[in-house]
DNA sequence: GCCACTTAATTGACAGCAACAAAAAAAGAC
DNA sequence: GTCTTTTTTTGTTGCTGTCAATTAAGTGGC
């Protein structure tokens, strides 16, 4: 694919070298040989065909000067810019397009709205953004996509998506088409855990879990070093752990499962009952601020359910770090212009804690707990990582 | 370690063709080649020295000459009795020991009452057992512990376990000097994970979970071909899934957890609530059969919770396959006289799939449910799956 | 009964890769 | 200015598995 730069043959050893720096970003040969497991010889023979295709790039920069003995480390850093990708944030109502760098930086950023869900018009609008995208940039060689719903990674298919209503679309094949372009394709959840997962909490950790909040609870699980895809398509259905019997009926016909009381659709329902109808998520979370004692019963229950989602997390998998992000969560009002309007209830931050404190059971207490708001551009990140991955695992390849 | 016919180390394909014949019992060097992935020049360079060593055996089987055109497959086998491994099982009242070959097929097996509990007392016991079992089997070459606990499987350490009142013991070293064989350490749910991954159910399958019901529940999880051990030491405590937060009291502090409803300590608190004193599990699943209403409730309740717990495994995890088992699950009274006395209340059968199913969201109750009786022997046996396990993968190295 | 065909297993040649070990490079210390 | 100390490089070596051709061992056609 994408054959701008002749590939010159990795050895499985230089795609080791590869793939770690891209994810540290630099590091000495001895650094690398300590951290791949390879020989100091074996390093440096891997590193010079990268230096020659301009994939890593030597810089003046010294490890540790201060006081150090012994000849100085030079470090390598990947030449982020070299190679470019795109990602793409299917969603219903708009498309978030990303160009990163090798080290998923963020160069450029787009949002467009579809109207159409038919998967021709929106490979259409996937390819007219690829374009624009990626005009002026000729580093840009892959494009990722991410998508909510069943989506098989290695073909390239999305096998169900009920957002968009897709059964069985090649939406690899077909934006590959398109956009002459290698293409990835990627669960959106689990694109969000890769992004993240290299790029950032994630680092140099080997179970990671992260809960998105919003209309439904979404989850994607790092076990092991591996993300869990589950033998049947299905994983990390946190949204569906039970948290009280008597609770709100669920869309899945049990009661009280996590995301009958946390999911949006949940919280807004409660708040009607109690009064409140045709309420935003925001609003919710202002009326809590201001002390309205139903909003800050309704968002505290919702807390308590997702801490003790996560508490069963810690329980089964001890997760060394848990993620919490969605829409609905945040810091503070005004924090930060993201692209996407977000809202901020970290009303629920404390519940969150002090539920998953209580239920955690013996050491798994120990998980890091981290809420933090999530902008769309995330996404799109997350999708774009997940091409940067395809690109380094198999350059020089296939 | 044990070097009784010297080790021609083993090449790394060599390795993985041994690993698969131990797994798989006997196969043709074309299906060696297809399952390892390796060229049938490698596997013929590979099974050779094993051959020699007289690890392997060429039957003169034929491999389906049902009519099949072409030279038929010459079948290699597995010399199962070549080495011989003996797995113990300790427990706060007794040790199980058995003698396994490479295919982990009980030859042997006994059972020693334990009296001190100190560490120096048990291995002192666990060492005579190892001498018993291996008068007159030279072959046996290695042994695998299996204790409940916190246990570090790479430095065969007991960090802590609950039952012994063990802290910080280096069981695996203390073991292999007094009896002069290598030694595997693992924790007994883990243990029992192994066995059934590589000779039971588990073959050929990726992610497997084990549930144990007896006074606590204990569980084990694979996940990706990888059992998971958690960041912090704590993993698949599932006992302490949420079922009803009006339930009994547990004794992590919480209310209504699985262990709390299904536990055996659980199920007779409440049977001596209802008025039912001083029984015994047995006697509960047998009030039950009889229809007295309390034992019958009881236990559909702690039927109900385990199917809970699963169902929550199989949500986050997609786990393939699900067994249960404990000496408290069993299929009648007086099916196969198993070593220890084994309680049956298939009982909670029924109340356990249909719990499961009504849980298990979408493609998640396709997990295959399996309850079945637990017999000490299958501990043991399990300690004596990991030593194979080592055996196999240290063999002609380190 | 011989020959073509098919599949299994073997063998020799080959090439690639990384480990090993020793030397060169680049500092700071004395 | 030499001596450590650490990093990096460079031959050399050994091993391993792929490749492709060959041999082996059957079945079925004629």
């Amino acid at each position: 694919m994408s054959a701008r730069t002749a590939a010159p043959a990795l050895s499985p050893a230089g795609t080791r070298v590869f793939q770690q720096l891209v994810r540290s970003g630099d590091a000495s040969r001895t650094a690398l040989a300590r951290d791949t497991g390879l020989t100091p010889g074996a390093i440096t023979r891997a590193v010079r065909p990268l230096l020659e295709a301009g994939l890593l790039l030597e810089t003046g920069d010294r490890a540790s000067t201060d006081g150090a003995l012994g000849r100085p480390a030079t470090m390598v850093t990947v030449q982020a810019g070299a190679h470019q990708v795109i990602g793409v944030k299917i969603t219903a109502d708009q498309l978030f397009g990303v160009v990163c760098d090798l080290r998923c930086r963020v160069l450029d950023e787009v949002t467009v709205p579809v109207a159409d869900h038919a998967p021709e018009a929106i490979i259409g609008q996937i390819a007219d953004l690829v374009e624009g995208l990626r005009a002026g940039r000729p580093e840009v060689g892959s494009v990722g996509l991410a998508v909510s719903g069943d989506v098989d990674a290695a073909s390239g298919h999305v096998a169900y998506s009920p957002f968009l209503g897709w059964h069985d679309v090649p939406l690899g094949e077909l934006v590959a088409q398109r956009t002459g372009l290698a293409t990835t394709v990627e669960n959106d959840v689990r694109a969000l855990l890769t992004g993240e997962r290299w790029y950032g909490v994630g680092r140099g950790i080997s179970s990671l879990a992260l809960v998105t909040v919003g209309t439904g609870i979404g989850c994607a699980l790092l076990v092991n070093g591996q993300v869990v895809h589950g033998s049947f398509g299905v994983a990390g259905e946190v949204g569906h752990v039970l948290v009280d019997p008597e609770g709100p009926l669920c869309h899945c016909g049990n009661r009280g499962c996590v995301e009958a009381i946390a999911g949006s659709a949940g919280i807004l329902e409660r708040m009607a009952q109690a009064g409140f109808e045709g309420l935003g998520i925001g609003d919710v979370a202002d009326l809590a601020r201001s002390g309205q004692p139903d909003a800050v019963r309704v968002l505290a229950e919702a807390g308590r359910a997702v801490g003790t989602g996560i508490a069963t997390i810690a329980n089964l998998l001890g997760a060394q770090h848990i993620v919490i992000t969605g829409e609905a969560i945040g810091s503070s009002p005004g924090a930060g212009a993201g692209s996407g309007g977000e809202q901020d209830y970290d009303v629920m931050d404390p519940h969150v804690r002090s539920a998953f404190e209580q239920r955690a059971f013996g050491s798994a207490a120990r998980s890091e707990i981290e809420l933090r708001p999530l902008r769309f551009v995330d996404w799109a990140r997350g999708a774009a990582a997940c091409a940067v991955e395809d690109f380094v695992t198999h350059y020089g390849r296939s």
